[in-house]
DNA sequence: CAGTGGTCTAGACCACGCT
DNA sequence: GCGTGGTCTAGACCACTGT
């Protein structure tokens, strides 16, 4: 039997698999999609507790080993955060482990102690309308509202960073310079904590340029010195992008890191 | 019962644990190990097929379900390969599927069609002395044996890629340019198979950085393009690392991809 | 101590690939 | 049809966290 019989799944009906298997659907996968649903559209939010495996289980009419599997999917792709003892919760961009998740540029020595957290200065923010090449990315249509802002990233005082940033006018309605600049956290944090929306995966295309003239002067380098462009779109639940960042990266005492594996 | 009964384990004996449980210790972590210690001892050769579930569940003296979580893991981090119907396999880099599993440089438009193979030249081959910087990356000392290569990647008739790479002498005792040019596959596919060194693992350090005027001829291009510079450790099982490479990347019409999640 | 996730087992059945 | 990995279940027990 490939399906939950609906009388056992009382608040959740699954798709019933017909009796030929044309195309089978693993159970724990289907119970994954349903929990991510329930993430979606907010019935636990980031950093709160999900019911415990038991009552998952009872409430979809399946074993707790299949609620199990289902689970560990969703927290090897860091939607959810098992710890053991107390439960399991929604990740979010707050934790204080890791201050900036999708920030892959390390510092070339690693000082043990405790590396203070960038200064950030926001540059603009401003609204306005999609050019073809933002609304592709953002899956919106051309001219549609969006927010642009840009800015700088400086690590010990020194300017590293300068970034671009284009984000979807409707979910983001209200975002404001000053609402960026107060908020303490990552720009991802405040996008969870303010928007309730919540980045969960990200595409990266890396090339190496030069900046223009405006960039250099914000970098405060000269316009020859080689930059690491990163151009970045970051998704929500269900593939739907809701960023598109463009940074500049120095990279002569840091580096970007990848583990390959 | 935190360890294998040393009767129900007759090919391999489990580290006890006491009693008391100062350090816990899974199963399956303990049975994963003694089958990365196989891999690592060449019991299986890459592209062959390890021993049933069942079978290494009776070897171990352990169920199929901890069997399948030990082997869960090392598929999780490509050491192992599942297929369903016909067995668990060695993972190879000699795979069709990906030709270069660690080169994550990508055409900016994707040529639906297949693209055909990148062009390989070899420079230069020789041996040489490992030097400082050269001996703490691959974990020798100053002064021991290498070898050190350097080679051309173009890309329909473009050269885009000029990689130095330096190996440490003993493992790849007999490599030579003539082999290297010789061998149809990647270079990561030639350290498996003729040399028995399979790669599991790397880490990269990207920068921005402009060519020397030797590295600028190597590509038919001015000193003053900026260029991704990937400065690579590969490891073997263990995290033994046993190679280390320099490639420099033309990022004019592709680009270093990476998914952050 | 109760409740949560984590491990381990044993057994049944399914999907897939080969012969 | 057989053997492989893949799914699903039910139950027991362990480790960790809070009260």
């Amino acid at each position: 039997m490939n399906s939950v019989l609906p009388s056992e799944a009382p608040t959740a009906s699954l798709a019933a698999q017909p009796a030929a298997t044309p195309s089978f659907r693993p159970l724990y996968q289907q119970i994954r999609d349903l929990i991510l649903r329930s993430l979606q559209q907010g019935e636990w939010k980031p950093a709160e507790v999900i019911p415990s495996e038991m009552e998952l289980a009872a409430r979809f009419g399946v074993s707790q080993g299949t609620v199990r599997k289902a689970i560990d999917e969703l927290a090897a792709g860091h939607l959810l955060v098992r710890r053991q003892g107390r439960g399991t919760f929604v990740a979010t961009h707050a934790e204080q482990q890791v201050q900036y998740r999708f920030l892959r540029l390390m510092p070339d020595v690693d000082q043990a102690d405790a590396e203070q957290p960038a200064q950030r200065e926001i540059v603009e923010c401003k609204r306005a309308r999609a050019t073809a090449d933002v609304a592709r990315a953002l899956a919106l249509k051309t001219g549609e509202s969006i927010i642009q802002a840009r800015r700088v990233l400086s690590f010990g005082g020194i300017p590293t960073i300068v970034e671009d940033l284009w984000l979807p006018g409707e979910p983001f309605r209200g975002l404001t310079a000053h609402r960026l600049s107060a908020y303490p956290g990552s720009l991802y944090a405040f996008f969870e904590s303010e928007f309730g929306v919540r980045m969960v995966r990200a595409d990266e295309k890396i090339r190496a340029v030069l900046p223009d003239v405006q960039q250099a002067a914000l970098l405060q380098i000269p316009v020859s010195t080689p930059l690491l462009s990163v151009e970045r779109i970051a998704f929500t639940y269900g593939n739907r992008p809701m960023e598109l960042r463009k940074g500049l990266y120095r990279t002569d005492s840091r580096h970007y890191h990848n583990r390959l594996s």
